[in-house]
DNA sequence: AAAAAAG
């Protein structure tokens, strides 16, 4: 059998990579990295989960050891999607180059240059970029690409979703012909395909058998529902709540804006949740991702920035709040759980107008996918919204006399608590008006919350009840368009409020994970 | 019907 200390990597690289407990390469590392320390081109078709980054992160390494990084000359350059995942690269670089003394720069958007101009001014023998913020830094002269020796484009379909192949072919243009690529992408469709034939010579393509489209040991289903966000709501937190298994998950939706409301909704019925989106600022965003690798938060909502590529591990379950609308992006998400033959659950929320999408998604993966409780005509009549300042109507009270059904539950009236701030106000001053003015009010209640530890209630993954009321603007959905109009201004999406550093203890999971 | 990335 093939180990790591039959692929010709150094010593230095070996021991790291001991260290970190491996001994058996993956296939795509088993097959890229002999000719990458050739200096072969690489074409890799491989999937994230794949052990596609230490395929080339391990040979860059063990190539690096032979030379010295110059000031604003990087000796090798990595290309990623997205901000998230080029930190994940330099952490792999930390980890297994921790017996190198390289310069790793981290070149991404949302952060400052100051720092990342120091480290191109000390030398850079990495540098691991988003192509705007890379090109951004060339066009201020602070970088020359002719000594770059080794160029990764990583997730090179992906690059061509967001439309960053104009951006890739001009940062081509400025390092040497005689540099050496490797290439990665999941898929090859034909636009891919004519790239890495303009951008690699004479390619050793090393393909990995993509995971079967949806891993078998994943649970799919389908959960019919009404369109109304409300319901959804409602429909996902019992979903959530029903689950026995759950460790942790990530509850996709298909808009930014829809992650900010999903995320304040579940924090306000007590869940431990973060969220994840493109448009929130970048010290968010890292906190967020951290805490839920950690398990100090156990749902994250998230965009489909999430969807691809980061290595998050051991996520029990998916939930999709809205039916992705390229099917590709349904094999994306839900490949977030049952990694590594793990089992694991994904739930997706169908309504109505949501059945073509799902058609196109059963025909991608080639199977059906189960219902949970039954198809979209065995839907009962849209329930109506507990959130209602309405007082109540028949049927709908507490003790739910009218209508049952699985579904038909937690949506009784809310506690008083959620109502209460809807009488305006003793807790929103009078002159606030933006959210952002907002969030100081909601950081200050978070103390009082963690007071209420003793009283909570274990016994619900991820759900906390009882919980005191700091309402800072009204749970009353009825409001929502109100706090849009507020937010459009600025949205930055969710802040980790009151998160600072850490997470108040209520909010993690007690009893059983 | 969207998201991602440069501000």
């Amino acid at each position: 059998m093939t180990t790591f200390s039959d692929l010709g990597l150094s010593q230095k690289v070996l021991t790291a990579v001991t260290d970190a407990g491996y001994t058996i390469p993956t296939p795509i590392q088993a097959g890229a990295i002999p000719p990458a320390l050739q200096r072969r081109d690489i074409l890799g078709i491989a999937q994230t989960g794949t052990g596609k980054t230490a395929s080339f992160v391990l040979p860059m390494l063990t190539l690096l050891e032979k030379g010295r990084a110059r000031a604003r000359m990087p000796r090798t350059l990595i290309l990623e999607p997205t901000r998230e995942l080029a930190a994940q690269v330099a952490e792999n670089f930390e980890k297994y180059g921790k017996n190198h003394k390289l310069n790793v720069a981290l070149l991404i958007g949302g952060v400052s240059f100051d720092e990342q101009d120091r480290k191109l001014e000390r030398g850079a023998d990495v540098l691991i970029c988003t192509p705007g913020r890379l090109l951004d830094h060339c066009e201020r002269g602070k970088l020359l690409m002719t000594g770059v020796e080794i160029l990764v484009i990583d997730e090179a379909d992906r690059m061509l979703d967001m439309g960053f192949i104009p951006d890739i072919e001009r940062i081509a243009k400025l390092i040497p012909f005689t540099r050496q690529t490797l290439f990665f992408s999941a898929t090859m469709p034909p636009e891919i395909q004519k790239l890495a034939d303009r951008f690699l010579q004479n390619p050793e393509r090393v393909e990995v058998s993509t995971r079967s489209s949806t891993a078998t040991t994943v649970t799919q289903r389908l959960v019919a529902t009404h369109s109304k966000d409300y319901e959804k709501r409602a429909i996902l937190r019992d979903l959530i709540q029903k689950q026995e298994e759950l460790k942790n998950a990530i509850i996709f939706c298909n808009r930014k804006l829809d992650v900010a409301e999903l995320y304040r909704s579940l924090s306000r019925h007590g869940f431990s949740v973060g969220a994840l989106h493109g448009d929130m600022d970048q010290s968010s965003r890292t906190k967020m991702l951290a805490g839920f690798k950690d398990n100090a938060i156990t749902l994250l909502v998230a965009s489909d920035v999430a969807a691809r590529g980061l290595d998050i591990p051991d996520v029990s379950h998916v939930f999709n709040f809205d039916v992705p609308i390229h099917a590709e992006d349904y094999v994306h998400r839900i490949g977030r759980t049952g990694r590594a033959g793990r089992s694991g659950a994904a739930f997706t929320l169908v309504s109505k107008r949501d059945t073509k999408f799902v058609d196109a998604i059963e025909k991608l993966i080639d199977k059906k996918i189960e219902w949970l409780n039954g198809d979209l005509s065995a839907l009962p009549a849209p329930m109506e919204s507990h959130e209602s300042s309405k007082p109540e109507r028949g049927g709908r009270d507490g003790k739910r006399g009218g209508r049952r059904n699985d579904r038909d539950r937690d949506y009784a009236p809310r506690p008083v608590h959620s109502h209460k701030s809807d009488t305006k106000s003793d807790d929103i001053p009078a002159a606030v008006t933006t959210v952002a003015a907002l969030e100081p009010v909601i950081a200050k209640a978070e103390p009082v919350r963690s007071e209420r530890k003793a009283e909570t209630k274990p016994q619900n993954a991820g759900r906390h009840s009882n919980r005191p009321a700091p309402q800072p603007y009204p749970a009353n959905d009825d409001n929502r368009d109100r706090r849009n109009r507020y937010r459009r201004d600025q949205d930055d999406g969710p802040t980790p409020v009151g998160f600072g550093d850490d997470i108040p203890a209520f909010m993690l999971i007690a009893g059983k994970a």
